[in-house]
DNA sequence: GTAGACCTGTGTGTAAGACACAGGTCAATA
DNA sequence: TATTGACCTGTGTCTTACACACAGGTCTAC
């Protein structure tokens, strides 16, 4: 397969397969032409490729977890490993976005009845320069 | 204000400081030595980028709340259609990660009672190319 | 033969800073 | 007074996972 042809069949980009080709997770065979072909074993390699990313592993993570594959070892372990730190790490950024999610749309809330101000010199906007964030820190008995 | 000591007082870095200056969202009086210094109305108006980014802002976004308040606009117009804007990438990105969160575990899980195995030269890693995404799109009467 | 659709490599851009580096400045101390 | 150490200055590079641009080569069809 070519490369359009192979980013095709897996729903992504060109770009895409040309990227993990330069970082050498794929090494396609080059006909006389110049043109790149990928053989069925690295056609596979791709959809392992694409699998990973889609459990959250970064290309970093994979070129390990490759090369322990390549030196005819059992990659398990360090998925496993990997699994786990990236998993942590998500929930700290789903946990923020949560936060964020709702401090957005309590400022959206609050906004709604207040009118539009011109700035002074010390005030780009009130809007911003009022809002007032949710919980910051569990709402413990203050004084 | 030096750098280090606005940095400090809101609980961000020296680089962060030096970003926005490089940006031109900050305009520091140099000093003959050198050095800059943050005048009040600099200090208030990185209280207020600060406030800005909480709320999902990206710095772009508040150049251009900045230009408009420079020309004696209100900027609240501008500010509440971006943040309507920020808001909606953010549930979309907050609803990925929900999956990819959800898949993450749903892996780990799947993969706990199973045993590590060498790799062969179509298969990277067994639990990876093993691994079954939850619900792809609504599961709904396939055939 | 030539147009149009593909391919090539390489280089740059993205967001929001983090980090490095070579050198200048300041306060306190030996 | 000289030196140390902590701070500051600019500037430049690095990060992620690609997207996009560009100049030029190649293939297919007409
Ligand atoms: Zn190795
Ligand atoms: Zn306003
Ligand atoms: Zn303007
Ligand atoms: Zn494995």
């Amino acid at each position: 397969m070519k490369v359009s042809e192979l980013a095709k069949a897996y729903g992504t980009t060109p770009d895409t397969v040309r990227y993990y080709t330069r970082l050498k997770l794929l090494n396609p065979i080059k006909s006389e032409n110049g043109y790149k072909y990928y053989p069925p074993t690295e056609v596979s390699r791709f959809k392992f490729i694409l699998s990973a990313r889609q459990l959250g592993f970064s290309v970093s993570d994979i070129q390990q977890i490759v090369d322990e594959a390549s030196h005819g070892k059992a990659a398990c372990p360090l998925v496993r490993a990997l699994i786990k730190e990236r998993l942590a790490e998500t929930e700290k950024q789903f946990l923020a976005m949560l936060k964020l999610r709702e401090n957005m749309s309590s400022a959206l809330e609050q906004w709604e009845c207040k009118e539009d101000k011109a700035p002074t010199s010390t005030m780009v906007c009130h809007l911003i320069d009022s809002f007032e964030p949710l919980n910051e820190e569990e709402p413990s008995d203050e004084k």
